[in-house]
Formats: structure tokens, C-alpha cells, sequence
DNA sequence: CTTCATGCAAAACATTTGCAGCTGG
DNA sequence: CCAGCTGCAAATGTTTTGCATGAAG
């Protein structure tokens, strides 16, 4: 499952002939992990060990691109910490931890009838979308 | 309508032992519009004129402040540049255009089945939920 | 009066950019 | 080879913080 995603990433940018260094398949395999929503720091801070030379800037660079092909979906946040989700790079719900800032995916129910009355509301063309819950996840509220 | 939400603001200041100066009332009355959801640096541009000592780190501590309070609503965006909602300091829908910015409040269905649903799946104890849309404004697309 | 708010400047972050040197294909 | 990538450092942009002065209650 997850090297499918890998492969697939591969794939598009050999598609759109860009580079496959060390560098950016190791940031592709941690995109892949669909548990993981890492932050820019995150995936650095993971690669640090087996590239002693890396740079958060190529890390910035390689995730810049990533959206620009539509690869990875990026959520951004108040504070400044964006995160990644490059195993479902299109919109899809989150629940998202207050506490410790943990990243779930939800599998649900359909917007489509919403986007289509929110385009009719407005006369927007809507093209993306973003629903997210907050609150305490189950280890958190233990801890309470 | 605009200053009843005002009058809101005002008395929950006054609530909690907090200073109503004409700074704080310059930036509520610009929270309290609801056809805006200016950014910080907006509020700024908009307070500069009658208030030519204002400093942007005012327009950051009260914003901080009211979201403590819970009298606004922040919407965080990649970019870095956060938008503020006053008018309706509670979650709900927004069309946001990707290109002129503008961000326009929806009034539409109940999201309550899927906040349920979400605790159910996650074990989650949900509190905040936020739901946008994106894509592009009538004007924006006539420009096109 | 006393406490809290303002506003300046400096600091703290996240992110972007410029550029020399390196390397995948 | 050589276009494109890496990685360092400097620049940018937003937000936070420290602190002396000023004003609300």
C-alpha cells in the first residue's frame, strides 16, 4: 500500500522529468506513511540521521513542488506549522488534537451536494475544500 | 446590527476587567463588519489614519486577546496570513477566492450528523470544526 | 493612583531566495 | 557532460516579546 504511493510519486516526477535524488525519495516515503502528517520540521528532523548534510530548505523546495504537481495536500495552520499528507494529496476531513497536535484521517460522508449549494450560494467556481474537526483525542483526554 | 455585536464585544470586556480604549473600540468596530475578515495588516492600514501612533503589535495583542475570549474567529491560511471574523466568532462555512482573497460567509446545512459521526469513528471529543470552500469569485472569473 | 494598555524596537519563527558546488541521468 | 538539485547563509514576512511611557477606571 504504502510503496504504491511512492511508486506512484515516482512515477510523476520521471513523468515530468525531474530528478530522483537519495533525497527526495526518503521525504517521498515519509509523505507515503499515511499515519503521518509531518510538519516541514518533522520530515527533516526524520531525514537528519541518514543525510547528516541535509538542509530544511531542500525540504522546503521538494514540498513546494509537490503541490505544484498536485502530489501532496498541504494544511495550513494559525500558528504557522504547516503540515503534509502526501498519501491522499486530495481534500478529504481530518480530526485534528487540540493537545498534541495528532492528524487523523476520516473516511465520510460526501460534500458534493455542499459544494454544489455553496457554487449556487455564491457563483463561486469552487475547486478545493478544506472540513476539519478539532478537539481532544483519546489519549489526551486520559490524561486529563 | 453591526453595533449590537459591538455592544457584545464592549460588555465582555467589560465582564472580565479589561480596558476599553479607542483602540480596542476602532478594532471591534472593524471585527464587527461582517463583510470583512480582514488580516491583521489590514486592520492596521484601516486604524492608521485616526490612530497615526497605532502600532501593529496593539492590533496583535487585542486579536490574541479576543480569541482567548473567544469573541473572534481566526482562519489560518499557508501562506501566513491569518483572517479574522468577529461578526460570527463561532465555526462555520466560508467561500475563500484563491485569487482576490475575498472571503464571504455561507449560511447552509448542519454539520452536527458528522461532528457525531467523527467522535464515533475517532473516540475523538470534538469542539471546533472548521469547513472552507475554495475556488474562484463571480468577478474574479469574469477577469479570466 | 494603580494597573493595565500602548507602541517602539528587538527577537523569534517559518519560509523563501541567491548562489556556488555537486550529481543524477 | 550539464540541467537541475543540494545546502549553506542571507533575506523576507509574520508574529511575539521586553520594556518604558501613557491613559483608563
Amino acid at each position: 500500500m504504502i510503496s504504491d504511493r511512492v511508486t506512484q510519486m515516482v512515477a510523476r516526477l520521471k513523468a515530468v522529468n525531474l530528478r530522483l535524488t537519495p533525497q527526495r525519495l526518503a521525504i517521498l516515503r515519509i509523505l507515503a506513511d499515511s499515519e503521518g502528517h509531518p510538519s516541514i520540521e518533522e520530515i527533516y528532523r526524520r531525514m537528519k540521521p541518514d543525510f547528516p548534510t541535509m538542509s530544511p530548505a531542500t525540504v522546503y523546495k521538494t514540498l513546494t513542488l509537490l503541490k505544484a504537481l498536485g502530489e501532496v495536500l498541504e494544511l495550513g495552520f494559525p500558528d504557522g506549522v504547516n503540515r503534509y499528507d502526501g498519501s491522499k494529496p486530495y481534500p478529504h476531513p481530518h480530526v485534528i488534537c487540540l493537545k498534541c497536535k495528532k492528524i487523523m484521517d476520516l473516511e465520510m460522508g460526501n460534500l458534493q451536494p455542499w459544494i454544489e449549494a455553496a457554487a449556487r450560494e455564491t457563483g463561486f467556481r469552487i475547486l478545493q475544500h478544506r472540513l476539519d474537526f478539532f478537539g481532544l483525542c483519546p489519549e489526551c483526554r486520559a490524561k486529563e
